[in-house]
DNA sequence: CCGCCCACGC
DNA sequence: GACGTACGTGGGCGGA
């Protein structure tokens, strides 16, 4: 109907809304029908798309109303019937419906004459009748065939678009959907509603208040939740609806708009759903609005379901939904510099695609509600995972305060030393090439200089020049030294030296990792952008990175405090090794305890190498390593690794069979699990490929082992969180490093706190073994070790 | 732009 | 005879 936004100068689609308006305003002086007024019909239909849904909603109406009407319900009664009167369409049907539809003229004539609603059957004519006179005509097209009423959902034909079995010339998207196999939002039934105006909004969140569990999704100007602004909130808790909240550029604005949701954001009686919601939380936190209440993050319930397979949201969607959603390459671009930014989307795409993945999303948690029940998971994820999404959110949004000054004095240090050792090596090799290039590098060693006569080669047939390589040839060439030197400084230089000061927020002033809770098969916890979890510690050089690393100001000190052994304490207990376990419960210094055992000497008397070889097959039992790694690792040949390994094995016979238990238990049940019932699946252990299976055989050791340390230290970062929080602490946690945390401590509180830490990390899970946290403190991070 | 090589952590 | 330690992230190179 073009002739009712002409007449109105309207360009919402939803005219039938600007029409109940001009109803309402005209009928104003009408006895018995009080006037609603077009913005606020708008608004409210708008909000609900539905005259059912506004009408059984909407009570701040209704209560506006009684002081014109004494029966409220009356009037939607009424208000319905005219819908359904002067559409000619039943009023289940989505207000986007409306449009496609003329009204039907003789029945509405008919009821407004019975009424005695003259001037609104004048407007009503002038508007659909195309004529100035009071003579009805009956509209040519009100005959044709009506609206399909079979469908049972909310049922949304997307504008433009025809339904399923509509008329011929529809054969484009069933083709696609024959190429695809997949739903998508062109052959689904859908209401996604945009949301724009105050009082929309206001209705929106009455019916949000009344949720006991609601997706939301954000849609942002990026990636970097701390630096993004807000573009929108789609908002759904029900199949195939879904309402879509837009807000403009000004931060400011913006925040007041979303000041209005905050009844529903801490409210602590409704859940909320989504896709890796630490990112939404981070957002809204730039907007002072906080999240309360249980959450339910499908990214996460997936990562417990299969923790090996991807977790996008897409991919969920085919899997469980057989529904391929909108993709945000389609909508914006490949990422690069010509992505674009999802603000100059037309917000009817914004609103598809945003609340598409809102309702997506919320249909997702039906299904991993029950898997994770069937998988036993349930009480991980509502006690272990669930609760960290909220700490590891305080811990990014929290930051770590950097030394830059001294990171760029190392800098120029580290520039000096490359330089120097640069003029070196190019003597040596009697010509300049590219160091940092191994392609390069490996030509100039082993073709020109010749230094081996049989030179490893890559699978791609570039001379292999790794560490471990290297480190061969370091006693005779000094040239090979060099090398290594320079590849260290350039390393120190390139990923943290010069990347760190880079990853400084300017709002803040601090670096905020972001750690990745649904990336690790076996549970652990990731960290990028940057990543705090591989800040050199082992060289002298490198270590120094470490003294950048410093507490939030004078008032405040960095405690680092890290478990002991924590993985071998842990085989020790699954495999109820009394020996192993005795050495623990003793306190005793374990690869020296080891090492005395497997070469048969007294505690006092093992040797450094004694005690290094054992450490390296301790560490060899937790990754699965053989006698040919252990002789590569190690100054021992191989018969002699071999006899080592033997030999432990003996020392600890339980710790043999526990390995072989877990590779049992995978081979029966096809997964191994951790103390915490955490899974992880293992397809290939029934493997014929030998090189494969053997692959599986370590996972099904390693994986409990690594996991369950996992599990152990995320359960003691939620009580120290929470302890943090309920005794009003303003120490802050800042770091996990797999066996490690870091926390900001203020000085005052030093006394209650690093007891505080230490006790809640050593009697997080209780074992056979005692579990043992080393604290420090220090002015930097390195000093806290 | 992406795969490869290399190197840092636990 | 070959192959052979888990889990990650990231920078630089070089070919497409």
């Amino acid at each position: 109907m073009p002739e009712v936004q002409e007449k109105f100068g309207v360009k919402d689609p939803l005219q039938v809304i600007d029409f109940l308006g001009m109803m309402g305003d005209s009928a104003d002086n009408i006895p018995g029908l009080p006037g609603v007024g077009e913005k606020t019909a708008k608004k409210f239909l708008t909000a609900y798309g539905s005259m059912e849904n506004l009408l059984e909603n909407t009570h701040e109406l209704k209560g506006k109303m009684k002081e014109k009407v004494e029966n409220a319900k009356e009037l939607g009664l009424l208000s319905k019937k005219l819908a359904t009167i002067m559409l000619d369409v039943p009023v289940t049907f989505e207000a986007k419906d409306f449009e496609l539809e003329q009204p039907n003229i003789e029945k509405v004539t008919q009821l407004f004459n019975e009424l005695e609603f003259r001037n609104l059957l004048t407007n009503f004519l002038k508007t659909f009748a195309n004529t100035d006179g009071v003579k009805a005509t009956i509209a040519s097209n009100s005959s044709e065939e009506p609206l399909k009423s079979t469908s049972k959902k909310a049922s949304t034909k997307t504008d433009g678009q025809f339904g399923l079995f509509d008329s011929p010339g529809t054969g484009s998207f069933q083709e696609t959907e024959i190429s695809s196999g997949y739903k998508t939002i062109k052959n689904t039934d859908h209401f996604y509603q945009h949301i724009n105006t105050p009082l929309s909004r206001k209705l929106l969140l009455t019916k949000l208040m009344q949720q006991t569990s609601v997706c939301f999704d954000t849609e942002t100007t990026g990636l970097k939740a701390l630096e993004v602004e807000l573009i929108g909130i789609a908002f759904s808790w029900e199949i195939g609806k879904g309402y879509y909240v837009s807000f403009p550029e000004n931060h400011s604005e913006t925040k007041t708009i979303l000041e209005e949701f905050r009844p529903f954001f801490t409210s602590e009686g409704i859940e909320k759903v989504g896709h890796n919601l630490k990112y939404d939380i981070k957002v809204l936190s730039n907007y002072e609005m906080p999240v309360k209440g249980s959450l339910f993050d499908t990214m996460i319930a997936h990562y417990l379901i299969n923790p090996d397979m991807r977790h996008t949201m897409d991919m969920l969607a085919e899997t469980y939904l057989n529904y391929q959603p909108v993709s945000i390459t389609e909508l914006i671009g490949k990422k690069g510099k010509n992505q674009l930014s999802m603000r100059v989307i037309p917000i009817k795409e914004q609103t598809e695609y945003a609340v598409e993945d809102a309702d997506i999303t919320f249909q997702l948690k039906e299904h991993f509600t029950k898997e994770l029940f069937e998988g036993n998971l349930t009480k991980l994820f509502n006690d272990i995972e669930l609760p960290l999404v909220s700490v590891l959110t305080a811990m990014e949004i929290e930051g770590v305060n950097v030394n830059v000054g001294f990171l760029n004095e190392l800098s120029v240090a580290l520039t000096d030393d490359i330089s120097r050792l640069e003029k070196g090596i190019y003597e040596q090799a009697g010509e300049e090439f590219n160091i940092a290039s191994p392609k390069q590098l490996g030509i100039v060693l082993f073709e020109n200089m010749q230094l081996v006569t049989k030179p490893k080669k890559t699978k791609t047939g570039q001379y292999k020049t790794g560490e471990d390589i290297l480190s061969y040839l370091a006693k005779d060439h000094k040239i090979i030294r060099d090398i290594q030197e320079y590849r260290q400084y350039k390393k120190l230089q390139s990923t943290y030296v010069d990347a760190l000061p880079n990853e400084i927020n300017e709002k803040t002033g601090r670096i905020h990792t972001q750690y990745m809770q649904a990336v690790a098969a076996t549970g652990r916890l990731s960290s990028n952008n940057p990543n705090l979890q591989n800040i050199p510690i082992r060289t002298e050089r490198g270590r120094e990175v470490r003294k950048a690393f410093i507490p939030r100001d004078e008032n405040y000190v960095l405690l680092a405090a890290d478990y002991s052994q924590i993985e071998l304490r842990i085989i020790a207990a699954l495999s109820e090794e009394e020996t192993m376990i005795e050495a623990f419960k003793n306190g005793e210094d374990i690869h020296a305890s080891t090492a005395a055992k497997v070469f048969n000497v007294p505690l006092k008397e093992v040797t450094r190498e004694q005690r290094s070889n054992a450490k390296t097959v301790n560490f060899g039992i937790i990754y699965g390593v053989s006698a040919f790694g252990l002789s590569n690792q190690t100054d021992l040949s191989r018969s002699d690794a071999k006899e080592l390994i033997d030999t432990y094995y003996e020392t600890y016979p339980k710790l043999k069979a526990y390995m072989s238990s877990q590779v049992d238990f995978a081979r029966e049940h096809g997964y191994v699990e951790t103390v915490l019932n955490r899974r992880r699946y293992l397809k290939d252990i029934n493997s014929r490929n030998a090189m494969i299976r053997s692959g599986a055989e370590r996972n099904a050791v390693n994986a409990p082992i690594q996991g369950s340390a996992a599990d152990i230290i995320k359960l003691a970062m939620i009580h120290i969180n929470s302890r943090l929080e309920k005794e009003h602490f303003k120490t802050k946690m800042l770091l996990q490093v797999h066996d490690e945390l870091v926390f900001d401590v203020h000085k005052d509180e030093l006394e209650r706190v690093k007891p505080m830490i230490k006790y809640e990390m050593e009697n997080a899970f209780k074992m056979q073994v005692p579990l043992d946290v080393e604290v420090g403190l220090g002015n930097n991070w390195l000093e806290a070790h």
